[in-house]
DNA sequence: GGAAACCTTGGAGTTGCTCCAGAGTCAAGC
DNA sequence: GCTTGACTCTGGAGCAACTCCAAGGTTTCC
């Protein structure tokens, strides 16, 4: 098949293919003599694997060294493990910070509830106050 | 003081103090007679407002925009408030994701606990089961 | 034979920085 | 007077993971 038709049957944008091709996760398709590429089944469970790695929001890097181990069957999977663990700290790590971030913003979100005259914006206050280094709804609430 | 100063003062990068002013979030210092930027009090309480607002997650482009209601006091806060509502959905449309994310990671990861042949790695089979089509553990649970 | 749909390459744009090269400026020490 | 080191300047490249575009070649369909 060729390059539109696997991008219809993933729901992967062309240019996304051409791009994991550049960046070595694709190995380069044969070329049909007009200079099209060429894909078969293997490349479109390739693709498949990738963007399945992809949902589970891992680098691309980190998706390379997958595929290293999926196309090196004998070596061990440690390493995949490690991958998955890294991806599960960075994960948690995330969501903690976003957790406090949705309370400060929520704080300050109730600062003001309809407009005002900017002058008068609890919101814009809170900021301003926050810049002069005073204690700010959203912070103070935050590391409370 | 110069940019080094107020770079240790806030404990922004020189580099990121120039970029800000090249997106235009910081007016064009006074220069010195060498040409080395100048600033003063005003400037470092609006790169506190900026650096307060990037705590919060906050893309520069919004930034910009709540620094003209700073910038513009007659003007009502409407924008302000709509602003912060933005950012909160945007944070928790995220959050629900990442922790849909977590649940398939963790069912992910359960699959192998200690370092097999690749060949017998849970984890890998998953993937590729995935790649294929076929129900896979990590979103298996998610959707579940 | 002509139009529409497809493919090619290479490069630029996105966000929010961060780093670097090459050059100029300035103060302190010998 | 000269060197050394710390500071500053500009412009441009690099990161991640794409996305979009221009300019051109190819195929397909009517």
């Amino acid at each position: 098949m060729r390059i539109g038709e696997l991008a219809a049957l993933t729901g992967v944008d062309i240019d996304t293919i051409r791009y994991y091709e550049k960046a070595g996760l694709l190995p380069p398709p044969i070329r049909e003599a007009n200079g099209y590429r060429r894909y078969g089944p293997a490349q479109h469970e390739r693709l498949a694997f990738i963007r399945h790695c992809r949902a589970l929001d891992m680098p691309l890097a980190d998706i390379g060294r997958l595929l290293d181990a999926v196309d090196h069957p004998s070596a061990d999977c440690a390493g995949v493990n490690e991958l998955v663990d890294a991806q599960l700290r960075r994960l948690r790590a995330r969501l903690a910070s976003m957790h406090a971030l949705e309370k400060q913003l929520a704080a300050l979100r109730h600062q003001c509830s309809s407009p005002h005259p900017s002058t008068e914006c609890g919101i814009l206050h809170e900021l301003v106050a926050a810049a002069h280094g005073e204690a700010c709804a959203c912070h103070r609430v935050a590391t409370a």
